[in-house]
DNA sequence: GCTAGGAGTTGACATTTATCAAGTGGATGC
DNA sequence: GCATCCACTTGATAAATGTCAACTCCTAGC
């Protein structure tokens, strides 16, 4: 054990250890598993942009992200298009990791950003050992499915101007409901993870502004929440995420 | 044992019920298990045209086709759109059932379907009990989330056309390869689907006439193989489902 | 055989979205 | 302080996609 919890803090300071040990994927998990799991396991500082995993890689190992910000983001015959993006502390790219599948999306720091990483196969050994980390795992992946269902029908039911309106009101009610509230990730970020361009987006933005949406560099007013709301129609079935 | 026996047979013939154990989410539990989560289901016949399940609906079922074809689809604000089609077998609507969450898509049937109908509680309790099934749950999941992911990157990354040729060649590959094929379902349920209108389809049919396919009624025909995946650079970490 | 209905197609047109090119404006670095 | 860079914006235009209406063609039903 001596030498277990040796190697386990090496490099990995208590408050990483604690922030991953109280992710919900990792916290009804045997204290042993726990340990097991971070045997091989490191944390590492990267600089912004720089691209963690490409589409296509082998899964060696289930990121976690401590700190900062990461865009995963595909590509296909010369176009790019941001899929989601990860904030802290959340794990990603668990389904290649339990699956031992090809990425299907590459990943790429936003700012400089703090990462565990945890070997792929540890990970599916101590799944097959340890129940409750199976279930956590179930709840995991169920979450994140219902999620890219969710933006699947947010993509073939609206229209470009009723995704950014819809996703203005998540945005405010995530950042705690106030009438200004400012956007967490570049504009260009933003068109490309709705669906749309820059330039489209910029005037979707002029668009909206006779329902009242204000728009001051990132900062954002919602000048009038009624009319947003009218015209946005949200609906938990597609916005509740 | 023999009135559990009794009860699980009672309305569901033997073919069903080994159909259903042969589904890989089924077929490492435990007979106990297996037992129990048949205990309260039943198995049942549906016409065509039949709506099993509205969106937002608690998920007191686990579905499990048997025979037939089911359509998955959404709304929203008066607009509707084919999110995916069930074939036999296979279970659906999973992530709602293991969430105790409301179902995102409406289903219904396409043909005369048989079905069989497990209570959500019931796979809750058991996947609680038993490892493999959770197991078993997991590796379900996680293909139905790349599934979901890779349409997205179908979605985002694709025009209708590009869609429309890789969806040939998909469907070409899963009817054993051969040149010619049928399309298994209506155009209107297919371009649905594939995120267009009707008439949108039918000209991108003929679009495609010059990269070597033809069109009689539901039966396609590639004549030059080469041409059209030229033209649809199908991509394993896209097409691979 | 005839009719009615519905899927599919087609054409004309409108809307949405993308592309290209030329700005603007603010931040950074020397 | 000034030049440079880069995100963002704006306008003009093109391409993709949707809408509406009319029409064809097949089939189910009588």
């Amino acid at each position: 054990m001596r030498v277990n919890s040796q190697l386990v803090t090496q490099g990995m300071p208590d408050s990483d250890l604690s922030d991953i040990r109280d992710l919900h994927l990792f916290s009804a998990m045997e204290d042993e598993h726990f340990q097991r799991l971070l045997r091989a396991s490191y944390v590492q500082n990267f600089p912004p942009q720089i691209e963690l995993i490409s589409e296509g890689d082998p899964s060696d190992f289930l990121h976690i992200l401590l700190s900062g910000s990461v865009d995963l983001f595909s590509s296909w015959n010369g176009r790019e298009t941001s899929m989601a993006t990860v904030r802290p502390v959340s794990t990603f790219i668990l389904a290649a990791t339990v699956k031992d599948a090809p990425y299907l999306m590459s990943a790429r720091t936003m700012e400089k950003s703090r990462i565990a990483l945890i070997p792929s196969q540890d990970v599916r050994e101590v799944f097959d050992k340890d129940s409750q980390f199976a279930r956590a795992i179930v709840g995991e992946l169920a979450q994140c499915y219902r999620g890219v269902i969710k933006n699947t029908k947010d993509l073939k039911l609206r229209t470009s101007l009723e995704r950014l309106a819809n996703y203005l009101l998540r945005l405010q009610a995530r950042t705690g409901g106030a009438q200004t509230f400012t956007l967490d990730a570049e504009k260009r970020r933003l068109a490309s993870v709705l669906g749309m361009t820059s330039e489209n987006l910029s005037r979707a933005f002029k668009s909206l502004q006779p329902y009242g949406v204000l728009v001051q560099g990132r900062q954002i007013t919602i000048t009038n929440q009624q009319d947003l709301e009218g015209f946005a129609k949200p609906n938990p079935l597609i916005d509740n995420r």
